[in-house]
DNA sequence: CGTGAGTTTGAGTGCGCTCAAGCTTAGTGG
DNA sequence: CCACTAAGCTTGAGCGCACTCAAACTCACG
C-alpha cells in the first residue's frame, strides 16, 4: 500500500474520507494524514456479526466510517446491556489496553478504518492532534454514559422510552436542519430487543410502553418502525428530563 | 504566589504534593511543573457542601487532593442518580465546557487544587503530558461508568450492593499491599443514602440487602459502617459478574 | 437525658418481569 | 397464488422484586 500520492478520487484517500472532519484524525495537518495513511486498514462487517467480544486481544483500534455498531456486556445468564453505541467518526477500541472490556458488534453493514495498536500508541505519543482530538471524543462520551445512567438507575419505563425518542429525534433534527420541530418523522432503526437492551427493559415493556404513547397521543406510528412526533416538546416532558434545555452544549 | 522557590516542605510545593504521580500532573516534567505551580490555588470545602450545581459557570477545573466528591444529577421531582465518585487526584471539571453537566458534592471534607480553566486548555494544547494523561485518566472513567451502566440496568438490588461492596474491597486491597484476600475488613465511608442513590435503589432496599447478606453470611457486620467479608470470591459470586477475572486489568 | 440524623424493620402496593399465546410482515417454495 | 415458515411485535394474565409509607431503633452529641 502506497505511502502517499494515491490516485485523485480515490475513495479509501483520507482526503475523501466522509468521516475526515469529525473523526480522531479531525485535527490533522497533511503531513501526519500521510503518516495514518500508511498504517491503515479498512474492514467490514455483516449487520449482526461480532466485532470483538469482551476478553478477546485487541491487535487494533479503529474508527467508524460508515455503518452503526453497538457496545455491550452480556453477564453469564444471558442478561445483557448496551452501553454504547459507535456511529460514524466514533472511535473504537482502547490505547493502552490489549483486550476488550466490552463485546462489540455490527448493528448494521459496518466499515471501520484500523489502525494498529502499538504503532498507534507511539502516534499518540508524538502526534498532540490526535491525542488532543481523542480526548475531546472521549470526554463527550463519558458525559453521554453520565446521562445514561441516569436514565437507568432512576427513570420509568415510560420515561426510558421517551428520552430514547428524543434523542433518535435529536439526530433526525441535526441531520435535516430548517426543520422546525413541529411536525417530524422519523425511522427507528433498531429492533424492539436492541431499544430493550438499551434502555435495560423488556421486550415487552418496551413494546407496551410505545402503545401507552400511541394511545396518549404523544407519538404516532405508520409502520412499526416509522414514529411521527406531533408535538417534540410534549415528548420532551415525558422524558422527565429538566425541562429548561440540555446541560449538554 | 512565587512562581519557583517555595521553601523546602512547603507542604503546598507540587513536588511533596500526595498525589503527584497519579493527577493530571503525574508526567510533567520539573519545568512543566513549575508552570502549573504558578497557576494553581488551593481551595477545601467541608462536608456536604456543594461545588457547582450542574448548569453552573465553571471557571475552574482542578484536582482532588484529599477527601472525596460525589458527581450526581437530581431530577424536577427529587429522583438523585449518582454518576461518578471523585476520589484524590481524580480530575474534576471538563476542558472546553463553561458549564457544568452534573452536580459536584463534597461527600467528605474536600481539598482541589484549582487551575482557570482558559488558562489550563491553552496549557493543555501545549503540553502533551498533561493532555496524555488526562487521556488515561478519562479513559478509565469512561470504562468505569459503563460498568456501572450494566450494574444499573441489569443488575437485582442483591448483585448491586455485592457488586459495591466488591469495589470497595478492592481498593482497600490496593491500599493495603499484601494483604491476601482471605479475610478483609473495611469501612463504609459513605451513608445508605449515598449508597442508594449511586446504585439506583431506595435506602429501605439497601438496608434490607445488607441484612439478607450478613444473615446468609456473605458479609459480617461490627459498627453500622464498618464491613468483614469472610470469603471473597464469595461476595465476587454475589456480585455477578462473569467469575474468571475482570475485564478490567 | 433529649434531640436528630442515620438506620432498620414491617406491611402493603404497584411497576416491570415472566410465561404464554396470538398477530403482522416478509420471504420461500410448491 | 397460496400455504408455510420464521422473525419481530403485540397483548394478556399473574407474579415478585423493589418501592412507598410508617414506625421503631441506634447512636453520637449537646
Amino acid at each position: 500500500m502506497p505511502i502517499s500520492g494515491r490516485p485523485a478520487g480515490d475513495p479509501q484517500a483520507c482526503e475523501n474520507c466522509p468521516i475526515r472532519h469529525r473523526a480522531v484524525c479531525a485535527h490533522c495537518e497533511s503531513d501526519e494524514l500521510e503518516v495514518l495513511e500508511g498504517m491503515k486498514s479498512y474492514k467490514t462487517y455483516a449487520p449482526g456479526e461480532p466485532v470483538v467480544w469482551a476478553g478477546d486481544p485487541m491487535p487494533h483500534v479503529a474508527s467508524v466510517v460508515n455503518g452503526v455498531a453497538s457496545i455491550s456486556r452480556t453477564m453469564e445468564d444471558g442478561r445483557r446491556q448496551m452501553v454504547g453505541l459507535l456511529l460514524p467518526s466514533d472511535f473504537l477500541g482502547r490505547p493502552g489496553r490489549s483486550q476488550a472490556a466490552f463485546d462489540v458488534t455490527a448493528a448494521t453493514e459496518l466499515t471501520v478504518c484500523r489502525f494498529e495498536r502499538k504503532p498507534f500508541e507511539k502516534l499518540l505519543e508524538t502526534t498532540p492532534s490526535i491525542s488532543r482530538r481523542l480526548l475531546e471524543m472521549t470526554l463527550d462520551e463519558l458525559d453521554a454514559a453520565r446521562e445514561w445512567m441516569v436514565l437507568l438507575g432512576r427513570k420509568t419505563a415510560r420515561e426510558k422510552i421517551a428520552s430514547l425518542l428524543v434523542i433518535l429525534a435529536r439526530r433526525e433534527i441535526s441531520l435535516r436542519p430548517g426543520v422546525v420541530p413541529g411536525r417530524l418523522s422519523f425511522d427507528l432503526m433498531i429492533t424492539r430487543e436492541a431499544m430493550a437492551d438499551y434502555l435495560g427493559l423488556t421486550i415487552e415493556t418496551v413494546s407496551r410502553q410505545i402503545t401507552a404513547l400511541r394511545k396518549d397521543g404523544v407519538i404516532e406510528l405508520g409502520t412499526k418502525r416509522q414514529i411521527t412526533v406531533p408535538d417534540f416538546s410534549r415528548l420532551m416532558d415525558e422524558a422527565g428530563d429538566d425541562s429548561d434545555g440540555d446541560h449538554i452544549a
